[in-house]
DNA sequence: CAGCATCCATAACAGCCGCTTATGCTCTGG
DNA sequence: CCAGAGCATAAGCGGCTGTTATGGATGCTG
């Protein structure tokens, strides 16, 4: 049975007339006449009887009725709901930022989303760059934001990998550690300190920097957590390198801060699946993520 | 948006892919995957993500999907019920019928239909032939047993009828009436008598067949109810004429019937609005009549 | 009571939707 | 590295689905 053959012997009945039922849905008399002879042949019986002056349900007519009222129903709101996903007045975006963005970055462009549509629900999972991809794969979030040292964080095919900004590195040093006075600091300076990494990708960072300074740092402590390092680096037990962001997050009062160009840069940026930027949710927070 | 393609993207979810729904469908990969271009196009936003070995809902698509399922679920119970229908496993048909045949005709009728089809339901109402033609012409009944005296009982188009059968009108009078004894009993024989006429239709053939029999009958009781009428007859307040069947379904004692073809003969028969024949129960119901 | 308006059905026709075939690309797995 | 599976696109063609044209039946109305 045709759907659309339901919904204009629906029109026929709300009509009461097929010419009443051609008039509301801009077609003429024959095409409505055609389409129902085709709909009562399909299900075997009489569906209305021709009068003079209208058309009157029989009962399976009237049977029929309820099921395409209920059908019309049910596509009504089908339009509905996606009219109110594409404009933005509900939805949900389920993202994955690794920590420090997960503190300064997201809330902001989450609170920027919800200032503009407040319907639109963020789920946020803070997750380092390599989960936040398989969460991607999974399906199991929509967006994340990671960040690469200059590669390509991607290596999945159907993933598509926008970069947004470069942040950059900052050695960071006890408060009272005497490097922190000298006027320009290089990588050089700390050769023989006990250095303290991040994650993986963080860690491969350091190694390179310090092996253009010529030399191989002694790992003493492994932490991705910005926090720790910079507790670990206050009461003098090594130094590290950090980005931007993680010193925006959280700024450990005892420690000193250099930046400088031979320290690198981090980028940052938005990785999603194929063809979730034509999601309306997405894409808008996409848009306030690179705001 | 097209309730058809509501119908495919649902084949597609349920298959995990384009190709896979394809397969369901019987078609071809391409034919489903521009019915789902299309919906998107409509819209206005990705429903599903294309990737290796399959396809992805993104959200619009999960609550797009939850209401393509209520459509097929009332697709498939309007398709269900019409069967039921046609196949006569249910439905309902509403009688209208005059007296004496709602009393004889009809019980057998129904009780036939209801061995056969034990879940049609007919209802029934008892009406004189030119009530149940209006009640049919309103809308109220679906089929009407009439009788009429050899006329089209059918003035108003849109209502066909169809005779089933006749029977012989019969002179019924008082058990100790001394026409009762005679041999051969002629309408003239009881042209003094006083009369009891029943409805108007009944009336004006009791006042032909007195006028061809050459006089004019006293009417001195008027009464549908043929058990009213018989009553006055067995007590000696008048004569009558009787169809056979008022007169099977209900016999008084004290009453002499004698038929002969000069009392003339009603024909009863069936009257339903143009159409109705096409629908199962009411064509089932009118078998059972014609049996 | 004729005449007109309304309603429905049918026939014939035309355009476009919709499905097919054909082809190319990407990704996966052995 | 080469099938195998999945998806997209282009091109073509048949048939569905509209249209116009016409006729019959009913009912209102002057």
């Amino acid at each position: 049975m045709d759907p659309k053959r339901l919904l204009i012997f629906r029109a026929v009945a709300r009509a009461g007339s097929i010419s009443g039922a051609a008039r509301d849905l801009g077609w003429t008399q024959p095409a409505v006449s055609q389409h129902l002879r085709a709909l009562e042949r399909s299900v075997g019986c009489a569906l209305l009887l021709r009068g003079a002056g209208g058309v009157e349900l029989t009962e399976p007519g009237r049977v029929l009725l309820v099921r395409a009222d209920a059908l019309a129903v049910q596509l009504h709101m089908a339009e509905e709901e996606l009219a109110d996903l594409s404009a933005l007045r509900r939805g949900r975006v389920r993202l994955a930022a690794y920590p420090s963005a997960a503190a300064t970055l997201v809330p902001r462009a989450i609170a920027g989303l919800r200032s503009r549509h407040p319907d639109i629900d963020v789920e946020l999972t803070e997750a380092e760059p390599p989960e936040a991809l398989d969460l991607l794969n999974a399906g199991d979030v929509d967006l994340a934001v990671v960040f690469s040292y200059g590669d390509d964080p991607v290596d999945t095919p159907g993933l598509r990998w926008t970069p947004l900004a470069g942040e950059p590195v900052a050695l960071v040093v006890g408060a009272d550690h005497a490097a922190g006075r000298r006027k320009r600091l290089t990588l050089r300076d700390l050769a023989d300190e006990p250095w303290i990494v991040g994650c993986a990708r963080c860690r491969a960072h350091t190694l390179l920097l310090c092996a253009d300074a010529g030399f191989e740092p002694r790992v003493r402590h492994i932490s991705d957590d910005y926090v720790v390092v910079q507790n670990l680096v206050a009461v003098g037990l090594g130094v590290t390198l950090l980005p931007r962001s993680a010193l925006e997050a959280y700024r450990h009062p005892d420690v000193t801060v250099r930046e400088h160009a031979s320290f690198g840069t981090r980028t940052y940026g938005i990785v999603h699946r194929e063809g979730a930027e034509q999601v309306p949710a997405t894409a808008a927070l996409v848009r306030e993520l690179s705001a």
